[in-house]
DNA sequence: CGGCATCCGGGCAGATACTG
DNA sequence: CAGTATCTGCCCGGATGCCG
């Protein structure tokens, strides 16, 4: 999934200028790398999603599902899958009849949620300006 | 404001609140709509990575693909108008020949960059538990 | 209940060729 | 130099159906 992002950056770390960009950082490692791991994740259509319900909540697979209207039932499972393994929600499962599975934030995740919400803040602060400056562009710039 | 937020992303478990920011809904502001907006253009794959080119200096065209290794023409061209559109750099056009373009990033670009930052340095510091916890996972789940 | 397997359509993104 | 145009392949993500 993330495989492209990765390859592009990683394939060539030395002549990136991310180095610029990212000021400051040592070499050696490529952090490059990292960023894209971590954009993938957020950037991902329902990742921010999940983690964000499960802020402060442990839920069960289909509440989560209910309190994420339009996701898909794959598309839950691909994401919560994605987030267990790079270990930002844990996965119980509880042996019971019927089976009951609970997923729950770790301590990780809750760092990222931080940031997502610092996110959200500006993104609701200054969607306004957006949209603007969209409508002054759309307005200039006939269908292209 | 925080309170809001937590609302419009996590959605309120008992009112769903939620619903109505993400499905068509006619009421006033519309946070989800927002959030959605704002990651989406963070999310790609692209558009951060210009703005964080952009950060402190002005460039071209060309410079600015020659910044980003892996980014075809046609990307370039698609991102920056979109950015544009957004209000987050602007393009200037000098009437020289041969042409001479330049995008530089906007204040509201500016802040935005900041916030990338704080994920970008998030993704570093937490990017080593990520792979521990990816390879562990692996390690236990076979593939799949 | 909580998945997984499969099929399928649409859109994103790369490569290439052409232009003001 | 800074794009535009077109063609194409591929992956994302939805819908459906089956299983432990």
């Amino acid at each position: 999934m993330a495989k492209t992002l990765t390859v592009a950056i990683a394939g060539d770390p030395a002549a990136t200028g991310y180095e610029r960009s990212c000021e400051g950082d040592a070499s050696g490692t490529d952090h490059g790398r990292a960023i894209r791991d971590v954009l993938d994740r957020v950037g991902d259509k329902w990742s921010l999603l999940v983690v964000a319900t499960l802020r402060d909540q442990r839920l069960r697979f289909t509440e989560l599902q209910r309190h994420i209207p339009g996701i898909s039932q794959r598309m839950l499972t691909l994401t919560v899958r994605q987030l267990e393994r790079d270990g930002l929600i844990t996965r119980t499962v509880h042996a019971e009849v019927p089976p009951r599975v609970e997923y729950e934030l770790t301590e990780l995740g809750g760092t990222l949620i931080e940031l997502a919400m610092a996110l959200a803040d500006w993104a609701i602060e200054n969607h306004p300006r957006i949209e603007d400056s969209r409508a002054a562009y759309d307005a200039v710039h006939p269908a292209r």
